[in-house]
DNA sequence: AATGAATGAGCGTTCATTCAT
DNA sequence: AATGAATGAACGCTCATTCAT
């Protein structure tokens, strides 16, 4: 990578991060590109020379964050797979989803992405794609554990898998208009699920 | 009420309801007053003689809706209180609960109201209220049929119900990105939930 | 027509009135909106309200300068049938159309129509039309003259109305970029072509 | 010549070409720098290593063809003055004019000129002197053909000179503008000036 | 000679809002 | 109550031009 990329990346790369924090504080819509290169100390038409529209660098954004999730997550599980104790695995994912969702940045830029899905469709194509992620990595885990005879659900595990999503998403949404509802409760329901 | 009072609240009904459909399907920053204005056959004056701006039928709206809505499962509930089966009680709520949000717009427009909580506090606020009034409802609910001994939760009802709200909302949020997730999963997961 | 009405052709006509001197002057890409409004005492967003975009105020003058010099071009001719004399009828015609090329104004209005009609279809559609119109409205008058033994041509009338329409349109252009042509010389040119 | 000073040449003359085909097409104001360069195989950089400005390019592409053109022309006349045939002086000249019409993208090219001449100055200037320049070598070569007694026109030869410019020009303009106009035709009408 | 990141002014367009009628 | 002309600020985007490399 030549100096003339590196700097061209620095650049996005700001961009990006200043675009999430507004997206996430002010929504996609009240957000213009002037507040985003501002915010990154450029002007207007440095924006452009990087991304070719506004869609753009929310879906770059969008892909970027949800991609570092998923192997957060992946990896979460890998570390803990060999612990043998269940409940060690389980409380480590979703101590790790937990910390997520009390960002509240995240939530917002979360909340952006789905309240915009049904009018950007490839917004609509990606979140699909990754609740499917989301719902294959956890039902995996869950079938591991319930070979190891570590959980006893009464629920099929793919069922499940779409519950606890379910379940951090309600929480999440609940959380981001309402602070004073505990997220950690969740984590109860939970377990009460797996039968553990 | 007069006839011009009459006249007035018919032409405000009528701009709520052509603003409710657009605010679900283009989002609140995408809808124009003359796209709501032009929509309920009107020109733009006539809407700015009965709201301040556009924040307010938003408000309005989400007031009136989810009044409605929070009357209508109160209802719901207690017409069914009285009936022996509390199976049959449960499935009432959530029936229509599901009903709901099988609806489209209704959920389009719930999460155009979320995605804009933290941006318009009165909205936090209202959404806010909205929640603890649902739990009322539903812990209320889950606590006459505990006494009753027809449900046998292992979980506190308070966190039940804010459970049982996390679940609707989160499936939901699955359902609106991905019509293929199938909401009555969820009632299920909550039957588990409250041991019956 | 009501006063708004009133008051709205009479704000298109000012606009339309600059424009059409702002597009001769500095054509039709180097004007802004902002020139227009400004030039006529409005803002910006005033044109807007007549105007769906900038090519529609560039088409809509076109049109109506066009059908005026046609009508001109025709009342011109009807008057002048009923004498005796033919010179009178093409000098008066010729006279007429000379009047016009040294309006500045128009000629440069002119060659934006033409510059742009490569790029807008709906502009080549009209021209081509406006052709036509000129050349059958010429075509007609020389058959009479020709049928009162007024005029000698060696060439057909429809060769010779299209050669009429393009020595105009030839020592307009010369014109327009050197004042020191004569377009007075062309009557001669035409009237030897005719065989007066 | 130096190798530098070759490869810049070769630069500059591929910029050159691809800008007069896009000027044609899209028109001088439409056509970026960066439109110009890409064509080329260059970025945005290099034009102004080789130019100062946009308007730069113009006015030397303007100049190496109308020179181009006038060489092509004074060329065609000299090579066939000592023919003894008028008609084949004439046809010959006429029909390279004729080409040159029917070539699409040096008429637009030229109409860009003329657009633009009431805007640069330059252009102007540069426009009246090719056309001061087209009418002398006309003119010379219609004194030429009149000594000899092979033409016989009605007209003083200076006036015939405008007015043959004036057909070509209006006759492109027409063909430019409808494609069903035939540019034959002109040829008759100016054989019937000259009285052949 | 050539790159390409960055500027900054400007453009066409939209839109919430005001107000005379 | 309703119209619709007009405002004015903002927005997404383009582009000629500059300049460090």
């Amino acid at each position: 990578m030549n100096k003339h990329q590196l700097k061209s990346e620095k650049t996005k790369s700001l961009m990006k991060d200043v675009a999430y924090k507004l997206f996430a504080e002010k929504g996609y819509s009240a957000t213009s590109i002037d507040d985003i290169t501002k915010g990154a100390g450029y002007t207007k038409g440095a924006f452009y020379a990087h991304f070719n529209n506004k869609e753009e660098i929310f879906l770059q954004i969008m892909d970027e964050r949800m991609l570092l999730l998923h192997q957060q997550i992946q990896d979460s599980i890998t570390i803990n797979l060999e612990s043998t104790n269940s409940k060690e695995l389980i409380l480590s994912i979703f101590n790790y989803l937990l910390e997520l969702t009390q960002n509240e940045m995240w939530t917002s830029m979360y909340i952006e992405f789905v309240a915009n899905s049904s009018r950007i469709p490839e917004i609509q194509t990606k979140l699909t794609a990754i609740y499917q992620g989301w719902k294959i990595v956890i039902k995996n885990s869950l079938d591991y554990l319930l070979n190891a005879k570590q959980i006893n659900p009464k629920i099929p595990t793919d069922s499940l898998a779409t519950a606890i999503v379910a379940i951090f998403d309600g929480y999440n949404i609940q959380h981001h208009v309402d602070h004073s509802v505990e997220l950690k409760k969740q984590i109860e329901i939970i377990h009460y699920l797996l039968g553990i």
